[in-house]
DNA sequence: CTCCGTTGCTACAATTATCGTAGCACGACG
DNA sequence: CGTCGTGCTACGATAATTGTAGCAACGGAG
């Protein structure tokens, strides 16, 4: 039967409501997406390894992001299994390495090690209006 | 629980597993995160507008990850009422910047407008081992 | 061939995030 | 005061994610 793993739903709303760019940000924006596409980065891994690679994270969505990511041409199974970025998919992949560098400042501009963790209704007292 | 507004839970799992562009992947990979950034990218917008343009997504998301950006300080308030975003998160923009070409690139490689939709189980005979 | 370990992939219940609608408090304008 | 606009929240309904367990197909011993 076609069952749900093909990705569960595809688009939120809004997604490719004309710009293609909107259907990527859409896809890019969904939990796993961008940690698949990063662990992938330089090297194909195989279903297990990413899993393990994406923290443990549950084979279903693992799937369902890959399904998503095959489907759209960023990553692709190969011969003797495993997955593997497309030249699409590394292009795609370049456009974050900048990511890394940035996350580094921003690690340091950012003096919560944890973001807080809960509403901030608490700790905040009506700082506005 | 005292609320839920704060950004819900804030980190699927394996997110600050220690490399910051891991929690960064993590706050990125949120539903309405890359595309809030994507509309504040050269003018600020009120939290209205900004809903607008996301397509009416809801008040409690978009308030959610809102407040994420702002705690991670992408994102700031402005004096007059008003989303912008900071020095930080304009760099992180700019990092997106080429995504809007790729996408272009990728709307032309991918021949789904809507990328199937359901389980891909039958496009493609058993292609496996 | 049979046992074993691997691969990719799936079922299913529980949990969590998101949706959608309605509404609040605060401030500015008339 | 009444009306509008701002940011922000409550809450039931719905969809997505998690976690655990397990399947069939392939490959390498024994």
């Amino acid at each position: 039967m076609a069952k749900q793993a093909g990705s569960t739903t595809r688009s939120v709303r809004g997604s490719r409501t004309g710009r293609p760019i909107m259907a990527l940000l859409d896809l890019l924006g969904r939990r796993w997406t961008l940690r698949i596409l990063w662990e992938l980065r330089d090297a194909p891994l195989t279903s297990r390894s990413l899993r393990t690679a994406c923290d443990e994270a549950s084979p279903t969505v693992l799937q369902a992001r890959l399904d998503d990511l095959r489907e759209a041409g960023f990553v692709e199974l190969g011969e003797g299994g495993g997955y593997r970025l497309t030249p699409l998919g590394r292009d795609l992949c370049e456009t974050f390495m900048p990511l890394h560098r940035l996350a580094e400042r921003w690690k340091s501009s950012s003096p919560s090690p944890r973001l807080r963790g809960e509403g901030r209704g608490e700790g905040e007292p009506p700082r506005r209006r």
